[in-house]
Parts: structure tokens; C-alpha cells; sequence
DNA sequence: CGGACAAGCTGA
DNA sequence: CAGCTTGTCCGG
């Protein structure tokens, strides 16, 4: 005798399933993988031996084919609730249940999932405002820089299963052992795959919204508005996403937690909870904000008396200046005011004479709005000219940071690198943004969110300001709403002056577009033709923007053309765009 | 994806 | 028209 199974194989451009025999003899072998949705099989699909996942098992077989046998039960696989799942992810952001499928099963054999002995622990949360977060069945915290995880972590595994997020694996591991010594059992992700399939608490980076952990009692994502929760390239999924739509099937308790969640985070209709505003105050660090435009105007002005001072005195200094993404803005050579957007602040780029902006098609003559000058002056800086003054003014050595260096150079006290140099040193007086400007302005429709996320970092490295932690921001808009925002420690209200931008400019979370980029896009786009809500725009830079007030919308016109020959990437509401 | 098969191109 | 390349189709 044998049973029917239904099969997916691992072949994203397949993306089908396919109806096979499953041998007695296989299923009732011992320590064979329990027969269910999700675990891994080896079958022959056209003559190649390929894995698969099984995704229902028996089915009535179709009349008329000659059905094949599975050749091994190789492994256990993601739990029937996540393979469903994957079909939705495949729904929502494109792409092939085979994509999510992958991250979701472990890269090594499982032959059995263990049984775990629960042992309730003695922990109970600490904090009100996390226990508070949790007896809400849904809810965005928002907590400052400079506090811990570990509250709002117990608080989630208190309700049992739970599934908690970081943005690094590093960060996810230095949990797992706070909580390990506290007494409560935790699974990283990947790594004890098996413990998390078991049911317990499990603590992963971005790929754990998709650990195996079945029936979710309650779901936690740390740093929430932090970028490496998205998956860079199509398809475009969210961890966020992933884990909200897991506790909606399993009903489980959520908290997103960030010092500055997205805008995403704030118009999921969830409450908004924050510390009062004494606490909130006192987990940022200070922030002396520089504004350039008063600076004595000296050759290589980019050196602010303040940062000088700074300098001199004998303390540990990380100089942070961005290089990437080539600096398009410029600022008016009569009166050093930036050349900016009249309706949403951004900067524009100097193209001829005219300024523009790539993204949000701002496109007028240059012009200085503040004193009528024609005249611009494009801004450069690199990191290695600076390093070489700063090591003049300082009259000490200075340490060149980039995020390729492998070996960090740990003598020096003084660093100036890209923001990588604020992934790489953990602790310092004063972090100085040397042209935070360049932050600001970046011509990315998320520029001010990934400044703020910036100075999240910064606060972290130098500390609470009892602690005498300081960031020295130089700029030429010190009235920028996310220098108003950390000088408050009131993320609010940037969040309120960035919404009203993308309703503005219709930009996600107000409007959904896709980026469609690869040889094959014109010709998608093209038998897309266009149809009512949506708004085709492009191409720039070989890639066109298709843009809806309604995701659903947007991706039901996308799926309903097929797809023509050739390289086509569709991206949804990825975060650079 | 990758094998099968059909249609198109070339050389003598 | 054999022999080869290029393109399209489809899998249980």
C-alpha cells in the first residue's frame, strides 16, 4: 500500500506542486520523519533528483498520470502553520513559496523534534511598562536607546511559546545568555532549530520570523524600526510583517518595541505606549547640535569650533562621515543655506541649473530661497582627507574605521569612519557627526527615519546623559525635525512631520509601489498597460515605480500578467527605494 | 532549474 | 539535409 502526498519541489522557478506515491516501506522505517505538511522529501521530477517539501498529504490522486515514488523522507521540516505562511508571504510581497520555504528549514538534517520539558521559571517582568505592553493583546512601546532588553523579553516568554526578534544574531545570542542565567530555557534560531520546533522560547535576527515554533503565545521585535529586518532584495519580505501576521493566526500577545518605530509600526492601528517623559528623557544621551552656517568660514570648514574643543580635550572621540551614496545636495554660495524642497525639506541635487530631487520630482530653477543667489557650490568630503586634518587638530592618531576592515585597530581613542564605525566600537565620550547633513538630505524617501535610526545608535555608544554621554552634530539645518526630535528625545514628533510628508507625496505607509527593475521590465510593465489605481512611473535608472493607495491592489495587477522572458526583479515597498 | 523537442541557421 | 544553435515548454 501507499499513500498519495502533494509536493513542492525546491525549484523557486517552479514554483508547482506534484502529486507522488509514498511508499509504505518509507514512512514506517524507523526513526523516519513524521508524514505531515512541511517535511523535507527527495523525489525525481524529470529525470533529476530534487528535494521537496510536502505540502498535503493524502490526496486524491489525478486520474490519468503515473504517479512516482518518493525515493527518502530526508528531514523534518517547517510546521504545516509555517508552510501556509509562505504562501501568504508569497502573496503579499511576490516571489515563491520556495524563497520563504528555505529560510524556514534548518540547513541540516532533522530526523525528530525533541520533546521539551517545559519547566516553568521563576522570572516574572520587572518592568510595568513591558507587563503593561503584554496585557494588551497588540501594542508598539516605545523605549529609549539606552535601555535593556531583557524586560520586555521575559515579559513575552512569561506567556509561554514566544517568539522574539532582534535585528543581529550577535544581539540575539548576548539575550539568550542574560536569559539562560535567569533560568529560562531559549532556542537561538537557527541553531537549535529542534528546541524551537519543540516550543521554546526562541530568539533570532531576521530569518527566526520564520522559526517553527507552532501556536505562538506571544511575539516580541526589538528595534523594530531597524533596516535588517527587511530582506534587501526581492523578495522584499518583512520580519515585522512575517511575526504580526503569525500572532493574528495563532492569536498571540505582540509588542513591537523601538526608540523610534516606524511609521509602518505607527499606523497599524495598534496603541502607542511610551514611558513617561522623565524616563524617556533620561535613556537618550545629549545632543549638541552645531549649526555650520555660524562657523568662521575657514578653508576646510568642516571642522566647527565646538569640534575643536572636543578634540582636544583627552577623551574617547568617534567622528562619523558618510561617503556612500554620493552627496547630490548643494548649499547657496552666497549665504551657506542648503538648496531644499519647498514642500517636503528634503534637499535637492544641483543639475545644471536647476535643482531637483530624483525621487520625490522636485524640479525647479536654482534659485536661493533665503537670498536670491543663482550661484551653488556642490558639498564633498571624504573620510580618508579628514582623517588626515583631524589628526592635525587633535595632535593625536587617528583610527580609520570602514565596514570592510576585518581587524578593528583598538589603540587609538580617537576613530572617524562611515556609520560602521558605530556598529564596531561599543563605547565612547562623544560620537561626532561630522556633515550629518548628508544624513538629512539623502535623496531616499526613508532619509530622515535612517538619520534618526542613526542617532539611536550614536546615543547608544556614548549612553544616557547622566552618564555625561554626548553626540556633537554638525549641520546647516539645525531646525531639522530630527535634530528637534533627539534634542527632546521626543521621536513623536518627527513621526507626525514624516506622515504628513508621505500623505503629501503619497510614499509608503500612505501608498504602496513596487520596483520593477531587469531586462524583461519594460515589456512587464507594458502588459500590465494600466489599469484603474495604480500609477506607473519611470523609468529612472532602468527601473519603473508602480504605485497604489492599495498593496493588495497593486500586487493582484501584478500577478495577473505573466511574466516574460528574461531577468525581472519586482520589489514591494522595499526600504530603499 | 534543466532536459526534450521544435524551429531556425549554415555549409557544401 | 545533417549538424548545430537558440528558444519554448513543462515536469506527478
Amino acid at each position: 500500500m501507499s499513500r498519495v502526498v502533494r509536493i513542492l519541489p525546491d525549484e523557486p522557478a517552479v514554483d508547482r506542486d506534484f502529486d507522488y506515491l509514498l511508499p509504505d516501506v518509507l514512512s514506517d522505517s524507523p526513526g523516519c520523519p513524521p508524514i505531515r505538511v512541511g517535511t523535507l522529501v527527495r523525489v525525481d521530477l524529470r529525470g533529476r533528483r530534487i528535494r521537496g517539501w510536502i505540502t498535503a498529504v493524502d490526496v486524491d490522486p489525478l486520474p490519468g498520470v503515473d504517479l512516482q515514488e518518493i525515493k527518502k523522507v530526508s528531514s523534518c521540516g517547517p510546521p504545516p502553520a509555517v508552510v501556509d505562511l509562505a504562501a501568504w508571504a508569497g502573496s503579499r510581497w511576490m516571489g515563491s513559496r520556495v524563497h520563504y520555504l528555505r529560510t524556514a528549514t534548518h540547513d541540516r538534517v532533522v530526523s525528530s523534534i525533541p520533546d521539551l520539558v517545559h519547566r516553568p521559571h521563576a522570572v516574572s517582568p520587572d518592568n510595568k511598562l513591558a507587563e503593561e505592553a503584554f496585557l494588551r493583546r497588540g501594542a508598539v512601546v516605545r523605549t529609549p536607546p539606552n535601555s535593556d532588553d531583557f524586560s520586555l523579553a521575559v515579559a513575552a516568554a512569561s506567556y509561554g511559546r514566544a517568539l522574539i526578534l532582534t535585528p543581529t544574531l550577535a544581539r540575539s545570542q548576548r539575550l539568550a545568555t542574560t536569559m539562560r542565567r535567569a533560568g529560562i530555557e531559549v532556542a537561538v534560531f537557527p541553531r537549535d532549530w529542534g528546541a524551537s520546533a519543540a516550543g521554546a522560547v526562541t530568539i533570532g535576527a531576521r530569518s527566526a520570523a520564520w522559526a517553527p515554533v507552532d501556536n505562538l503565545d506571544a511575539v516580541l521585535v526589538l528595534d523594530e524600526h531597524d533596516e535588517s529586518y527587511q530582506q534587501e532584495s526581492a523578495p522584499t519580505w518583512h520580519a515585522r510583517d512575517v511575526v504580526l501576521e503569525r500572532a493574528k493566526r495563532d492569536g498571540a500577545r505582540w509588542v513591537i518595541a523601538s526608540p523610534t518605530p516606524s511609521l509602518e509600526a505607527l499606523t497599524c492601528g495598534a496603541p502607542l505606549l511610551t514611558p513617561d517623559r522623565a524616563a524617556e528623557r533620561a535613556g537618550w544621551s545629549i545632543f549638541d547640535v552645531v549649526d555650520l552656517r555660524d562657523e568662521p568660514p575657514l578653508a576646510g570648514s568642516w571642522c566647527s569650533e565646538t569640534l575643536s574643543r572636543v578634540l582636544r580635550d583627552n577623551q574617547k572621540v568617534v567622528c562619523v562621515l558618510n561617503r556612500k551614496g554620493r552627496a547630490r545636495f548643494a548649499y547657496c554660495q552666497q549665504c551657506g543655506e542648503l538648496a531644499r524642497s519647498e514642500i517636503t525639506g528634503r534637499a535637492l541635487g544641483l543639475d545644471g541649473n536647476r535643482l531637483v530631487h530624483p525621487v520625490d520630482g522636485d524640479d525647479r530653477p536654482a534659485v536661493c530661497q533665503s537670498c536670491s543667489s543663482t550661484k551653488f557650490r556642490r558639498v564633498k568630503l571624504g573620510v580618508t582627507g579628514v582623517a588626515e586634518e583631524l589628526e592635525q587638530i587633535a595632535r593625536r592618531p587617528v583610527g580609520e574605521v570602514s565596514s570592510d576592515s576585518e581587524p578593528l585597530a583598538t589603540e587609538f581613542d580617537l576613530y572617524v569612519g562611515t556609520e560602521a564605525v558605530l556598529h564596531r566600537i561599543e563605547r565612547a565620550n562623544v560620537v561626532v557627526f561630522l556633515d550629518f547633513d548628508q544624513e538629512l538630505l539623502a535623496p531616499r524617501y526613508r532619509a530622515a527615519e535612517q538619520a534618526m535610526s542613526l542617532l539611536v545608535q550614536a546615543s547608544r555608544v556614548v549612553g544616557r546623559r547622566e552618564d555625561g554621554g554626548r553626540v556633537l552634530i554638525q549641520t546647516r539645518i539645525p531646525q531639522h525635525p530630527v535634530l528637534e526630535a533627539a534634542r527632546t528625545a521626543d521621536p513623536g514628533s518627527l513621526a507626525r512631520t514624516e506622515l504628513r510628508i508621505r500623505r503629501e507625496l503619497r510614499q509608503p505607509p500612505e501608498a504602496h509601489w513596487a520596483i520593477i527593475s531587469g531586462s524583461a521590465a519594460t515589456e512587464f510593465v507594458r502588459s500590465i498597460g494600466n489599469p484603474e489605481g495604480l500609477e506607473i512611473l519611470g523609468p529612472s535608472n532602468d527601473r519603473w515605480r508602480i504605485r497604489s493607495v492599495d498593496r493588495e491592489h497593486l500586487v493582484a495587477a501584478l500577478k495577473s500578467v505573466d511574466r516574460p522572458p528574461g531577468r525581472l526583479r519586482i520589489e514591494i515597498d522595499p526600504l530603499r527605494a
